[in-house]
DNA sequence: CTATTTTATTTACCTAGGTAAATAAATAAC
DNA sequence: GTTATTTATTTACCTAGGTAAATAAAATAG
């Protein structure tokens, strides 16, 4: 089995599934990273920033940044908690008014994407990918 | 069928394995996306720059960059062609050199990763990869 | 209660990906 | 054989990911 060409696969595959969402969120004036934050925060409710990287599996500087990010292009607050460290993280009138029309496009686009799996091969997909990992030693 | 949720472990699973990639190929002064490059070369001998981004379906000023960092490091030469706008894009002694030793490092984290699956699973999770794709209208 | 350690966030700096526009050389049109 | 167009690469500028170190507030030790 050819490993480097399968993960060659996998990586290409979703670059072309970024660019694609890239182009669908553009009407909004999104990203997909900062869309992945609206999702988990329209799901969730309000959140301190460590509580987002955790969730994403994503360090603190890069949540920082697309917050901040986002926090200029107005989908989302950030207040200083009663703990005053803490970042308290909600989304903004306009990203919960917005929000139905904006994932019935990336769904769109996510079934276009995956469409030609079956959803049995949708599942397999997943299990799969939830074997995936690196045991690292600790 | 939660297509986000699937996506997003399709994406956090990738970014595992860079990151993991990277740290394997840190003593070798390497990351990456200079590793697929190296390899890609390796394989097929000295390619134009557009070979290259046109094989490994990345856009011309991400090589282009990328390149530059290995030339400075010294891992590939870039000498203008006798078609003058075109760059011919050798390995190194010294990356013809290292090859060997690198592959076995890579390898090592390649079967790491994708270790807790079986062989048939790995085919498997290949062909579900080959069919995935945006149908562009053109 | 002051001193130390931990925790949340940020800053600085790196690679990697993208788009749009600029260059410069080769090709095609006339 | 100039002129116009195409092609290969680069430059400038954006997002997104990472690590290491700085800051500032909270929690813990003494």
């Amino acid at each position: 089995m050819d490993t480097s060409r399968l993960l060659h696969l996998y990586h290409q595959k979703l670059r072309m599934f970024q660019n694609e969402l890239n182009i669908t969120l553009k009407q909004f004036g999104l990203y997909h990273s900062q869309w992945t934050i609206l999702y988990t925060l329209y799901q969730k409710g309000k959140m301190t920033q460590t509580e987002i990287w955790q969730y994403l599996k994503v360090e603190a500087p890069t949540i920082t940044r697309t917050l901040v990010r986002m926090e200029q292009s107005g989908w989302v607050e950030r207040k200083i908690g009663t703990d005053k460290r803490e970042r308290i993280v909600t989304l903004t009138e306009k990203a919960t008014s917005t929000y139905p029309e904006i994932i019935q496009a990336v769904k769109q686009t996510e079934e276009l994407f995956l469409g030609p799996l079956t959803e049995q091969e949708k599942l397999t997909l997943q299990h799969l990918l939830e074997k995936l990992s690196i045991e690292r030693d600790e």
